[in-house]
This record gives structure tokens, sequence and C-alpha cells, in this order.
DNA sequence: CCGTTCGGTTCGTTAATCGAACCATTGGTT
DNA sequence: AACCAATGGTTCGATTAACGAACCGAACGG
């Protein structure tokens, strides 16, 4: 490993928990020599990628990476992002996909991408409404959302947009406790009959959902085999989005667990 | 110059106008040789630091920096940097100084500090409401708003708070341009007879003003040279803040000119 | 008052960085 | 088509800068 890949590996090191670390606790974390990680932190420091808090001599994260994320943000959006990873998403399953952010007590189609591999298939349309009980989306956002956001939500009247449309606040708390084992939610029929869709959310920095992504294929059309691929290319999309926009997982999203 | 600077260099190298470099692009800005600034880029890429833009191998900011700039924030939220920095600005001019946030269409105080030095001093309160038309704070702001913003401001009724405050739009708007020339905004008794007070802008990362940094002092106290330090220090803090924080001043903003 | 641990420093050894020169491509000019 | 001047990327021996064991002095706790 070259030498800037340590300096850089140190900054990694930080996280939620650990945002303040000393030189002996960041040399033990890091596997390097005291003072090589001294010699490592000093230059981090000169650049203001690092800067010590004024009583303790502990290191933290300085404010150069404020403007470095200033600077990111402004050249390639969130929405730019997204629309890259959903392409690639609707490319790799083959159906339609797309992404949706949470904007108030809303659910917003942020960017969608089809498929031309089947002549059927799920259509979109630019900046559609989606109702938080009734799609994939919404509920695999409010799985992770906190108490109080989910109550506001369920206690509002929940219509039926199908037959399917599950409308009961109990069933659905109950399917949030799945949606947290997998990480994953799935809706069949529920906002649109015959469409069968999978979700998984994407986190924002405070490791709160900020919208999902989804991939709706007719319903006729998902084998177990299928299933299984699209539910994991989603959750393997989501969790890229997630970080390549500077969010963070809660500790407790399953990560690891089978799609 | 240590390796690790020379990658970190390459970082800072990254501006509004120059947000995709290529190789020897960036081996001349940064003065170094082509297979060295090679490496370095490998290095950063990485680690996520920089990444390659699809089409052309040009270089841009990673996403990496928004997931440590998310930490930071996290960490080290706006409030507590300008909490330091209003108290060190109330020691070095030995006056209080305070930091006012626009939030919406109204200016509150942020934070704020007094000095020992004086017996009498201008006192503050909480999350006070400050009048755009009428602080020091209020008018560096507008003078470096957007007309829309302005506009809204100024067909608003403006009460006159004291004799000496001004309310004719037409007299604020020739005062702006006197602003955007020193980058300082000044009122004398304009919002509470007596004091004396100068401000300067602070900035958020899309380069618009987010708040304002001032020094209010007992207009007795002010002489010709204590208003010189006095100017220089707050324009000093001002563009601290908007640094470290992750902003950026407007390319017109006077940086250079005098107090 | 000893034993730890802390942040920081020293210095001879050694391995990683350096840069001139060199590819393979690309795109524009003649 | 031949040419030229760029581009991004690679090679390799000399050199230079990174390395780490050992070492400070200062806190802190028992």
């Amino acid at each position: 490993m070259g030498t800037v890949s340590k300096a850089l590996s140190l900054l990694n090191i930080f996280s939620h928990d650990q945002n303040e670390i000393g030189l002996s606790d960041m040399a033990r974390l890091a596997r390097l020599n005291k003072a090589t990680t001294y010699r490592l932190l000093t230059e981090l420091q000169a650049e203001g990628f690092v800067e010590q808090v004024g009583s303790g001599r502990a290191y933290r994260l300085g404010s150069t990476v404020l403007r470095l994320a200033a600077l990111r943000e402004a050249h390639v959006p969130l929405a730019s992002i997204a629309r890259n990873l959903v392409r690639k998403l609707s490319d790799e399953t083959s159906e339609t996909a797309h992404m949706s952010l949470v904007q108030g007590h809303c659910l917003n189609a942020l960017t969608y991408a089809y498929s031309s591999a089947h002549a059927t298939k799920v259509m979109m349309e630019d900046a559609e409404v989606l109702a938080f009980h009734a799609t994939s989306s919404g509920l695999a956002i409010l799985a992770f959302m906190p108490e109080s956001f989910v109550s506001a939500i369920l206690s509002a009247p929940m219509s039926a947009i199908t037959p399917a449309t599950i409308t009961d606040p109990q069933k659905l708390r109950t399917l949030f406790d799945e949606i947290r084992h997998s990480g994953l939610a799935e809706s069949i029929g529920g906002f649109e009959a015959d469409v069968h869709s999978n979700s998984a959310p994407v986190f924002g920095p405070d490791g709160l959902p900020i919208g999902a992504v989804a991939v709706a294929a007719p319903e006729a059309r998902v084998t177990p085999d299928t299933r299984v691929s699209i539910r994991e290319a989603v959750k393997r999309t989501a969790a890229q989005l997630t970080t390549e926009t500077g969010g963070f997982m809660p500790a407790t999203y399953p990560l690891e667990a089978a799609a």
C-alpha cells in the first residue's frame, strides 16, 4: 500500500462513533507505526483534512472536506448519480427501474429507466407521486423511518388503490419487521394491478431514508429465480447510491442478509 | 513537500471552474511530473477521493468527500464553529460580536459574545430577530443576495425603528453598491440608538449569503482607528467562517479591498 | 513514586517515490 | 495518407523520502 493510501485510509477511520481520535488510537486502528501515523496526520493537517481539537490533542476531520464536498455536489448532484445507477439497474434486470425521493410527507419519482429487453414493461411518468403505503418504495422507506414519521403517515386515511393494497396499519407494521430483516420491500399489485415491484431504501447523511430504489416488472414475468436476482441488484444499487451521495446506512440495516 | 501533501494538493486544484481535469492538465497545474501525478491520482481513486468520468478519462472529485463532509458536519455543526469565531472576534475587538443566520425571509441571531474590556457594551438576546433594512448584518446580506430576494424584502413595509433608520428603497440600493465595493456594511444607530455596528456576509456552498458576522459598539467609543481595526477583523472572521463551513465567496466579493 | 499511557521526536536503514524517456491512441492539418 | 502534437498510461534505475524501534517529557492513577 502506498503512502498516500495510508494517509487516506486514516481519514476513512473516522465514523459517527469515532469522530475524534488520538494519535495512539489512530495508529492502532490503522495498524500503522505511531511515528508513521504522526507524520501522515501532520501532512493531512497542513492541508486542512484533519484538525486538532483545542483542549485535548485528538484529531478530527477538518473543514477542507466541506469545501470539496460542496464542489462535488455542485458538479455532480444527486439527480445525475441516481440517473446513472437506475439506468444500470434497469439494464441488469431487464425491467423498469426507478428512484423516488421523500419530500415532506410525499414520495416523488426522481428518475426512471426502461429496459428494451421486453415488449411489455411497466411505465412511469415524470415526478409521479407515489403512495407510501401502497408501493414497495414507500414501504421500504417507512420501515426505516422514526416512529413519528410512520405514525403520521399511517394515521392519515389510506386508500385501497387496488384490491391488493394493504391499508390495515397493524398488517403494515408487521410487514415493516420483515423489511427491516431483509432490507428489501416487496409489493405485488399493491399500486397497479399485475405489477411486481421490489425496493430498497437509500439513506442520507443522518442515517434516515431519503428515498428508495425499485425495480417494477409485470407480475407474470417474475419467476423465483429472477426475483432473487432482481432483489440482489436492487439492494446493491441502493447501497451504492447511499454511499456515493454521502449517506450512511443505519447500523441495523442488514447489508449481508440474503435477498 | 511530502508525497501525501502532493496528493492532497491535487484535490485542492479542483474548483467551480475546473471540476474535471485530465492527467496532463493536472500535472501542469500541480507542477508535478506526469508519472507522479498519475500514481497519486490512482491512489486517490482507489480510496474514492477522485473518480474518472465515464466517457473521457478526466478526473473529478469522488464520492468519499461527501461521506467525510457529512461526518464532519454531524460532529462539528456550523453553530459551534460560529461560536468559537465570534468569541475570538469579540476578544480581538473588545466589543460585542455576533453572528446571524438567514432563515427564510427572517434574520436571526445564532450566537453572540461579549467583551469584558469595557463596563458599557451592546447587549443581545438569544435568537433575537433582526430587521434586514435596519441592521448592518441585514444590509451586508442583502447586498449580495439575488434581486428576487432583495425586492421581496424591500417591497414589504419597512418601519423606522430609530430616527436614523433608512427606509427609502432607493437609498438602500445605493448603499448596497458601497457594500459590494468594500465587502462590509455599516450602520450607525439604525437599529438601536447610539450603536455603531459593522458587518460582513458569510457565504454558503452556492456562493449566496447564509448569514453575517458583526461587531456592535457604543457609538461614542468608535474612533476612526478602532473603526478600521474592527472592520478588518469582521471581514477576516466572516471569510474564515465561510471557508471553514464549506462556503464560497462569490467572485465579485472584494476580499482584498481596504476595510 | 512507580508504571502506564499520552503526543511527539530522533536517526540509520530500506523500500518507495521520482522523472526522463517511451508506448499506443486520438484528432486535427496539410 | 502521412504527419504532428496532443492525450492517458507505463517502464526502470537512481535517489530520496518514508519507515519504525527506541526514546523523550508530561500527565495521570494507584
